[in-house]
DNA sequence: CTTTAAAATGTAAACGCTTAACTCTTAAAA
DNA sequence: TTTTAAGAGTTAAGCGTTTACATTTTAAAG
């Protein structure tokens, strides 16, 4: 392990003083640009690298922010990670990762977080209690929820309108002529699930469906699969399955085959996320597509005001995005 | 944005030094147990976490660990990060995550890294030079490249055997009876792909075998499929084909099924990584395991080694992995 | 009731940086 | 020429910790 080299060391070896050094890295500073050049030589030289954990000591911005994600393996996670990263790298923001282990994110995770002085945190698909909001909050740091909201609400969050596109689902599904209807809801202590079916079962009463067989599926593929199995053991008439998530959709429809079912002829399915694997071929899995760049963009968006200070009241965001039509749901008319 | 708590104001409300709060929250530290309380008491009530990057600044610990990781999006990469993450979590570290752009590490990314003195950088599937290896070495910054390895090898490295799996592969479809084999390789400057393909071809032609049609399907679904078009366009006759990962092998059972192969009647194929979705029906993809949880293990085993001092020379550690046999691979003797 | 060692606590010096305050140049304005 | 001001550079004060060292307290031993 060689020694760090310093801005001290780079001080020396250019003859001029520390200070002038930090100065050189620093875009905004007054410093003539032959000492500059100087300085920048020494350091290429010495191979120094300016220190980000003095800098955040100093001036109290770490420029890290946190990301909190749960579910990795859902295909829909990774894509959001990745595009995360992509802007916030952008603004010259580094990630500390945090994979919570609980459908909460756990206290000790939390003061993981504060202990880093992230500047933000970022959650996803993980649940956060109001104390550990409060506690973010005590420290002076942002919140943004992503595709989550809680009820005390005091954090920002960008979110799909789940409830509107439940309802356009449902809509859908009864313009192609379906009448008999299942749904495969998520964990039930997740808003996403619980405004998707909303709005689905709202706009099916309104059409006089009142009876709506549902099962569990815990957003993912065995479980959809183990969903779907019972949905249709009690439920054998049902010509159409709307999934909370794509990844349930994939286990129902891989249940719905092997049983002997043929989608979208005797049933069709109906997703919710649009990932990758949507579009492969053994599934063409029509489905509600997230705006995910717009809801990222907003999302940062939303994280750098905040920590700017150009906010003042907590804002939440909604937006819509749309149906992909592939070739799972048939029209019945 | 609250104030921050710092240690001299539990101090201050306590009545002891700055110093002794310190040593409350260290575990081999000497204080009384009834200060400690006290101490902990009134940190508690200030709501106090000590600052890691103050800490980090002093002891020059970190405790971070970079992990840089590309293509997100195949899944077997998710699978990686949350292993990882788990296990060093356990060992009190936390994770700053790269998203390498380009197939090879840049500088800028390298450079992040070191900003942040993390204590060790963890390669998953991205190329790193050895003038980047070179920087963080002359940093004391640890690495370990997990299944990629680079010639100059002054790294740490665990690796699946790729060689003999390949080889296993080959000896496999051989003694299944096949007899026009091809192959759907990764980028070509990877050394999992390249040493795949060495081992497989290896064994083919020890049993005579010459003509062995390749295509490079650059690790994703797309590519998969391509290449398996191209594959089949021009070698109508092959009757198995091994694909490099997973992901490709979806991408070529999507093409030859709507091309209308049967698999594995028509064509037997065979997948490297078992992915989860290996085990999903309409896949039902015979492939080859890498014993992730073990890999990790030495992965993270060799990383606090390094940190640690306690390690003279970079090993290169081999793990073998088994084949898993699902539906996609006929037995044609 | 000393004496002595050990344990507990306090004091103060770093760690590597940024930045306010100050000093010294240099050149333009008077 | 003198005055003034802007620009460039330096000095030094922190940021919130850990930890070596000094000092005080406590407990054990004589």
């Amino acid at each position: 392990m060689n020694k760090k080299v310093t801005a001290m060391d780079v001080a020396r070896l250019a003859g001029v003083s520390q200070s002038s050094v930090s100065r050189a890295f620093s875009k905004s500073a007054s410093i003539s640009n032959k000492k500059r050049k100087m300085i920048l030589d020494a350091a290429e030289k010495l191979g120094y690298q300016p220190n980000a954990i003095a800098r955040g000591l100093i001036t109290n911005q770490s420029r890290i922010i946190g990301i909190v994600m749960r579910d990795v393996q859902n295909p829909f996670y990774p894509e959001v990670l990745e595009k995360f990263y992509s802007r916030l790298s952008e603004e010259g923001y580094q990630i500390m990762f945090i994979n919570s282990q609980n459908d909460e994110v756990q206290e000790y995770e939390v003061s993981q977080l504060i202990e880093y002085s992230v500047e933000g945190v970022i959650i996803t698909d993980a649940l956060l209690t109001s104390a550990a909001v409060q506690k973010f909050n005590r420290n002076g740091i942002s919140v943004v929820l992503f595709n989550r909201y809680i009820s005390d609400s005091m954090s920002n969050a960008v979110i799909c309108n789940n409830f509107s596109a439940g309802q356009r689902i449902g809509q859908y599904l009864l313009d192609t002529g379906h009448r008999q209807l299942g749904f495969i809801s998520g964990p039930s202590n997740t808003s996403t699930s619980l405004e998707r079916s909303r709005g689905f079962i709202d706009t099916l009463q309104k059409h006089g469906i009142e009876s709506i067989p549902m099962e569990d599926g815990g957003f993912t593929y065995e479980g959809g699969f183990a969903a779907a199995e019972k949905l249709m053991k009690h439920h054998a008439k049902i010509d159409a399955l709307f999934c909370a998530n794509d990844v349930m959709a994939f286990g129902a429809m891989d249940y719905l085959n092997t049983a002997g079912y043929r989608i979208p002829e005797d049933i069709s399915v109906i997703g919710f996320d649009n990932v990758k694997m949507a579009d492969w071929s053994p599934y063409a899995l029509t489905t509600w597509q997230q705006p995910v760049d717009e809801m990222i963009q907003q999302a940062v968006k939303l994280m750098l005001d905040d920590i700017n200070g150009q906010q003042e009241e907590p804002e939440m965001n909604f937006v819509d995005g749309c149906l992909i039509e592939r070739a799972s749901v048939k029209n019945r008319r």
